[in-house]
DNA sequence: AAAGACACCTGGGAGC
DNA sequence: TGCTCCCAGGTGTCTT
């Protein structure tokens, strides 16, 4: 479910209702996800004050003055505020209980996701080794097109690789790659300098209109069913294998690179 | 070193 | 209605 643009926009919808709370319980109903909830979370958090919220790469980080929680959505994850008393649906596993009578819930039916703890001033193993943030100014065409010299992986893997660049995800890497004119299975270090220019800025800009469209979303983290914002944006080839292409008219085709459906249009990318 | 396959897990939809 | 199969927004780890 969640790529950047989601996590982006719980961290924003979060943080409010979050920040500066002191916590009174962690509960964990089901400690298996991707990888155990460590056993002493609890301890760690409880009696704390959070004192900020923030994301990394697709991690959401909840900060306390001697460490952090480390959240991760994986596939199907996702974090609301709910009341105390709100009824527990099937999957929600974890509740991070506040002082103001809230509860930030955790639900994820596949359990792909993750909940860590990083100790004050040393990086996670899981955080380390990751490549730039995409609507960061360090991340660039310039970058894309040195990092990407010799590579012979297609570019859409290549852009999905977060030790190049974290939180291109598989809608976001099919559209940026659309909108950037570039078909998705040509070679990484075949690509001129140019046309990797194009590719940052449309990898930015369809990462920022969604987190825009995402933002006017942000009651849905709070309560209601909790639909996440990207599901308004107006996607131009994923899930559109074999309908007509927006631009030309022709159909677009879907194949698979790295296990992951892949749509392009054979007209408009080259 | 880089590329590719596989793993984790549940639910929903298609097809029979 | 119910069964089987395939697919799904991520990403660490193992194998070539």
């Amino acid at each position: 479910m969640p790529e950047l643009p989601e996590v982006e926009t719980t961290c924003r919808g979060i943080a409010p209702h979050i920040t500066g709370q002191k916590v009174n319980a962690l509960i964990v109903r089901q400690p298996k996800l991707r990888w155990p909830v460590p056993d002493d979370l609890s301890e760690k958090v409880c009696n704390k004050t959070i004192i900020k919220v923030s994301r990394r790469a697709k991690y959401l980080l909840i900060h306390f003055d001697h460490g952090a929680a480390i959240f991760h959505l994986g596939m199907s994850g996702s974090l609301r505020i709910v009341d105390h008393n709100t009824p527990l649906k099937k999957h929600d596993h974890i509740d991070l209980q506040l002082n103001n009578k809230k509860v930030l819930r955790y639900h994820d039916p596949r359990r792909f996701g993750a909940l860590l703890w990083q100790n004050k001033e040393q990086l996670h193993p899981l955080l380390d080794h990751l490549g730039p943030e995409p609507l960061s100014d360090t991340f660039g065409g310039n970058y894309l097109f040195q990092q990407s010299r010799k590579r012979k992986t297609a570019v859409k893997t290549f852009i999905m690789d977060g030790s190049i660049v974290v939180g291109v995800g598989n809608i976001y890497a099919n559209e940026a790659l659309f909108s950037a004119g570039i078909k998705p299975d040509r070679e990484a270090g075949s690509i001129s300098r140019k046309r990797y220019y194009l590719l940052a800025k449309t990898i930015k800009s369809v990462l920022s209109q969604a987190i825009k469209q995402g933002g006017s979303t942000l009651r849905d983290f709070v309560g209601g069913d909790g639909k996440p914002g990207y599901f308004q944006q107006t996607l131009n080839v994923y899930g559109r294998g074999s309908e007509p292409c927006k631009q030309c008219g022709k159909s677009l085709k879907e194949i698979r690179l790295g296990q992951r459906s892949t749509v392009f249009c054979n007209g408009c990318q080259r």
